[in-house]
DNA sequence: GCGACTTTGTGAAGGCGCGCACAAGCGACC
DNA sequence: GGTCGCTTGTGCGCGCCTTCACAAAGTCGC
């Protein structure tokens, strides 16, 4: 289940912090932007309209600037939004202003590619450790860090005051990393395994099934070859005009 | 305007291939419900209703069933669906009845788990090679497949028809990735790289960031933390602290 | 064969997000 | 200081997705 927090206790908190609920939509896309902006930074452009920005993340600029008006009004007419301006704001918003510590369960390939993966300490996720149940993966370094077993797992995440935790394991072993997680005293946790794990309210879980996106792109180009298939039959006889 | 077939030319065409088009987030949903049919089998259940199967991928039940109608009427009423022909329904939908060949532009730690992961060649997807630039990671086995030179990427996409590539590049390749996948003549990309690459009308490209999946929930963290702050506060003066 | 019970399939309503279009605001230049 | 041009911020309509609620349709027991 979301844990999404009433609107109306949203009206009632600081204006400073989440002055509004910011739509799921808009919290996709405002790390794209980051990203994009951080980027801009880094070729010394001071400077950003929404248009320019839209063409960047290849969406379209109302959407651009209703996304940004959710943190407030940093734009200026006829000008556009102070690019550093920008990032610090964005930052704040999805908590980027202070580290995260992070725990990966599972060291197989996919735990060491995320532990390994430069994009987490650029964005100031820190990763505390990796574990995994087998003895053979103990103590081998992935990227920097050394892989402790798994039962070690509730002191690290106490000692390290660890709020999220990453399930790379098997499908066969997510649901007892979960469950170590949630008791350990992790809050929110990102699960690469492609099962549904259950977890106790309160605590948030977000999937990334990577085959489920190839089932996705699949499932396109199967549209994309059927319909150039029936394209062919109607050039052929002539018949039925399939598309509007 | 989008590309959309409306329901009377579907009516007229071929009622056994996308009798209409299935919504996008339905799509999304589909090889959840796939998974745990599978699973479902391997336990030997042979019936299930809507309210089970909406249990176990943590959605509404009228959900599914709008979702399964989108393929049609295959459920019974008073009973449920059978779980073996739903199996082979939403397979047919997503192109699953026939092997998809698959390249891998990448071979760091994220191509070799990508290569290496168990999904995949469960789901009838075919790595038929894995590429990379650099000359050290030239021949070395990763998930049972030999690394190629990036040169040799039009000819096996050529050879084995290859239709769908995936990008596991550092940021900075993956738009010289893409090039090249689509110059080979690769019709879908999915993009593991966090950037965004431009590819010529007609290609279509999928993007998953792990790093942004990670800002999404250090979101929702964040806003778990300031929210527990703002309770402790009301309660502790017993009045809402009003920074406004 | 009939009635009670179960579950599907879908019409309808509500909500959310997208994008258009335009007013409001800001800077630049004369 | 006024005018002009540019860009933001947002009200509004539209369409998609979700959810409710219920009729239709099937099973099971007798």
């Amino acid at each position: 289940m979301k844990a999404r927090t009433s609107d109306l206790s949203c009206k009632a908190m600081s204006p400073h912090r989440s002055r509004r609920r910011i739509p799921d939509a808009t919290v996709a896309r405002l790390p794209i932007y980051l990203q994009l902006l951080i980027e801009q930074l880094e070729n010394e452009v001071a400077n950003i309209s929404s248009d320019e920005l839209a063409a960047l993340a290849a969406v379209n600029a109302a959407k651009v600037r209703k996304d940004l008006s959710y943190m407030g009004s940093y734009g200026t007419r006829g000008v556009g939004y102070d690019v550093e301006y920008l990032v610090y704001q964005i930052r704040r918003e999805l908590g980027l202003d202070h580290e995260w510590s992070v725990v990966i369960v599972g060291a197989g390939h996919l735990g060491q590619a995320l532990s390994g993966y430069g994009g987490f300490s650029e964005r100031g996720y820190s990763i505390e450790g990796v574990f995994d149940i087998d003895d053979k993966k103990i103590d081998v370094a992935v990227g920097g860090v050394r892989v402790r077993h798994l039962d070690e797992l509730p002191q690290v995440v106490a000692q390290r005051s660890v709020s999220i935790g990453v399930i790379a394991t098997p499908a066969s072993a997510a649901q007892d990393a979960a469950d170590r997680l949630v008791k350990s005293g992790v809050t929110s946790i990102l699960n690469f395994a492609p099962v549904v794990v259950n977890v106790p309210f309160g605590i948030s879980v977000r999937r990334v099934d990577l085959s489920v996106e190839l089932q996705i792109i699949s499932y396109h180009e199967q549209r994309r070859l059927t319909a150039a298939a029936q394209l062919r039959a109607v050039n052929g006889d002539g018949s039925i005009n399939a598309t509007a």
